[in-house]
RNA sequence: GGCGAGAUAGCUCAGAUGGUUAGAGCGCAUGAUUCAUAAUCAUGAGGUCGCGGGUUCAAUUCCCGCUCUCGCUACCA
């Protein structure tokens, strides 16, 4: 095991394109912050740096479609973003911002270095320009028809009706989203960093090297390397960005995903002109805590950079966790499907420690996990209320009752009194093995396994019974029971650190620190102990049920707010009456091999039996289809697709959410039937 | 279709270079207790460890195939 001298510790730079939620918090933050608190509670040299992604086209579009300018969007969200973390004790040494001064210095020099070692190839390729704002789109700004499904406003990237992806140069009629102008393609010039270069280094680095990364980092890294790994631009032509830094290059930015690494360093540089002794020394240990998604930027794109560069140290440990789910559904920002931190804050006022502990404890450590509102209620009441704030405010309340809120003497210990302090030091060292190796959950579990000690040592020991006959046994019991309340204050300050600051306050304990953990001699008999509050309170039903209709009506609102496409242009009743279309009655069906969507139909059209191929695979099972009456356009020019001959098209209607369904004739009629 | 991750008690999850009765927390049941926010403590019920094969004296753990979930990717509408 390698010695560190110091950590640096990097969270995931939230993107500035909105507030930030539940799943930011349990995915990235609160894992990271648990750590570092830890890290610093031992003493050891830590920082934790952290910022906001401020670059890239989502941003632009926003801007535009709220009619203010990107600076606007940022400022907003940055600000929010940062109070969020701020309420919730993210302890950052600095959250600092793509859009700073600092960064811009950074990133350009960063890619001048690169460029002037000879480390990037240049290309040239067409792209589309609109000549009347003088500018190249992305792909996202130019609309078109999709040459799969016809649809006449896909995306240079996507056809949203058909899910294909696309190129621009796909587009048929294409259109300016800017100014409705047909853009031309022009030639452009860009920088390629060559990843593929790079390969057998990283293969060592990572598949040899770094075995104990945890399996689904492990793993996405292996099918990256195994793929094979090519080019990568990393400029774009945009106005909202950090400009490539050379001659003959305007109106090149920076491509987000290089720019936004970067800013790891820049926070840095920001925060300490020691920066440099915490990037460039052996004895550092740096640790990326992220999100699954980030995966390839953190284990390989970013690792190239800073090698290709030079004098940088590479990442020890990567630890992604997996995603957050809310209530069975994925968390989306677009669907305003989230619990958003700053609403949380407006709701449970004073709670941040109880979202930080339900976070903790489902966190999605190995995989996908399912957030509830009626865990988040059980995790208090039976766990934050029941267990550890319970047996806190007995240990308190005893000694105020019989001892005036002073500490009492410790006397003989029995047996039982030294299998329990014994126990202490089993689960502080149990605690620190799970933290060592980011297992947060685990390393929690031990943390209130500590006040489970605690309330069956009172449990065991009663004290209340035993006042009336032995008054000194009760001083030794209460004495022990008050030292285990004070290693709660230390262990779980990573965990609950505005509930241990209470804690501490209650005991009138000074700053402890990790090593005084395990000993039970921190508070001194005769001691003044506070009257104590509550340290949590029970969570009501009726106020997770007010969260929850909250919800709903978000699912409501989203009902509502479907977007309905646009009618299409007119047309003659005669180009109505070319169409024939027919009931008809499905015969066969059976699912298209080496396809996901595909179901090749027999049918039977009253003309004859036909077969027709159609994407509904991943509605149906061929056994719900037998049988079923259906409506089909007959006179559709026949089409092989996956070697299929197709002869004729189903028709469905799509719901918003992508869910087909048949349109089929209200009662039987007899196959053939005419719809008109 | 390819690749990656996952599938273990009602729920959320551990687990083992293969080996006697597969674990924890919560929930549930019963009992004890009343210092404490009807909190606590004890005991118990609950699992053919996704399905089907194979290797082995022995597999939930290794190998092969399949199914389902999530992510990336491809193809197709």
């Amino acid at each position: 095991m390698k010695k560190y001298k110091r950590y640096l510790i990097t969270a995931a730079l939230p993107y500035a394109n909105g507030p930030v939620h539940i799943g930011h918090l349990a995915g990235v933050y609160v894992p990271a912050d648990i750590f570092v608190r830890y890290l610093r509670l031992k003493g050891e040299d830590v920082l934790f740096i952290c910022g906001s992604d401020e670059h890239g086209v989502p941003i632009t579009i926003k801007a535009r479609q709220e009619k203010v300018s990107p600076q606007d969007i940022v400022d907003k969200y940055h600000n929010l973003i940062k109070e969020s973390f701020r309420e919730f004790g993210i302890s950052f040494d600095i959250y600092s911002r793509t859009t700073s001064k600092i960064h811009y210095q950074t990133a350009s020099d960063f890619f001048k270095t690169l460029y002037e070692k000879g480390e990037f190839i240049e290309k040239t390729t067409s792209q589309y320009f609109d000549e009347e704002v003088n500018q190249f789109l992305a792909d996202r700004y130019i609309v078109g028809t999709c040459p799969h499904c016809g649809n006449d406003s896909a995306y240079g990237d996507q056809c949203e009706k058909c899910g294909t992806s696309l190129s621009a140069t796909d587009l048929i009629n294409p259109r300016s989203m800017l100014s409705g102008s047909k853009p031309v393609l022009k030639n452009t010039l860009h920088w390629f960093l060559p990843l593929d270069k790079h390969e057998k280094e990283l293969r060592k680095w990572i598949l040899e090297e770094h075995k104990n990364w945890k399996p689904n980092v492990y793993g996405q890294c292996k099918s990256w390397l195994d793929a094979g790994l090519q080019p990568r631009a990393v400029s774009r032509d945009l106005d909202w960005g950090i400009p490539v830094p050379l001659e003959g290059a305007k109106g090149k930015v920076l491509y987000v995903w290089f720019d936004a690494p970067i800013g790891y360093i820049s926070a840095t540089k920001e925060f300490t002109p020691e920066w440099e002794k915490y990037w460039k020394q052996n004895d550092t240990r740096l640790i990326h805590f992220i999100g699954k998604d980030n995966i390839v930027f953190h284990c390989i794109i970013f690792p190239v950079m800073l090698k290709t560069h030079g004098g940088y140290i590479l990442p020890d440990n990567v630890p992604a966790n997996e995603f957050l789910n809310l209530e069975g559904d994925k968390i989306s920002t677009s669907r305003n499907w989230a619990v958003w931190l700053h609403e949380y804050l407006d709701d449970f006022k004073g709670k941040q420690d109880v979202l930080r502990y339900v976070l903790c404890a489902t966190m999605p450590e190995t995989k996908d996990n399912d957030f509830t509102w009626k865990d988040f209620q059980a995790r208090n009441n039976n766990e934050l209320v029941a267990i550890l704030g319970n047996f806190v405010n007995r240990s308190l309340v005893l000694t105020h009752k019989y001892f005036n809120g002073k500490v009492p003497e410790i006397g003989n210990l029995n047996d039982f009194d030294n299998q329990t302090l014994n126990e202490i030091v089993n689960l502080k060292q149990n605690l620190e093995e799970n933290l060592e190796n980011f297992r947060f959950r685990d390393a929690l579990k031990a943390g209130m396994d500590l006040a489970r000690l605690g309330n069956k040592y009172l449990a065991d020991t009663e004290p209340w019974k035993i006042i009336k006959t032995d008054p000194e046994r009760v001083k030794t019991i209460l004495h022990i029971s008050l030292q285990i309340t004070a290693n709660l204050a230390i262990i779980l300050e990573p965990f609950l650190p505005f509930t241990t600051t209470k804690l501490s306050e209650y005991l009138n304990l000074g700053k402890l620190k990790w090593r005084d953990a395990g000993n039970i001699q921190l508070l001194k008999p005769g001691a003044e102990i506070k009257e104590p509050g509550l340290l949590f309170e029970k969570i009501e039903d009726d106020v997770v049920e007010k969260q929850l209709q909250k919800l709903q009506s978000v699912k409501n609102i989203a009902v509502q707010n479907i977007q309905v496409k646009p009618q299409k242009n007119a047309i003659s009743y005669d180009d109505f009456a070319k169409m024939d279309i027919r009931t008809g009655t499905i015969l066969e069906a059976s699912k298209v091999p080496k396809t996901d969507k595909l179901m090749q139909l027999k049918i039977k059209t009253g003309i004859d039996e036909r077969t027709v191929v159609s994407g509904i695979a991943g509605y149906f099972k061929p056994e719900d289809l037998m049988g079923k009456q259906v409506c089909l356009l007959a006179n559709l020019e026949p089409r092989v697709i996956k070697g299929i001959k197709s002869h004729g098209m189903i028709l469905l209607a799509e719901d918003s959410d992508g869910r087909l369904v048949f349109v089929t004739p209200e009662q039987k009629v007899s196959d053939g039937s005419e719809v008109k």
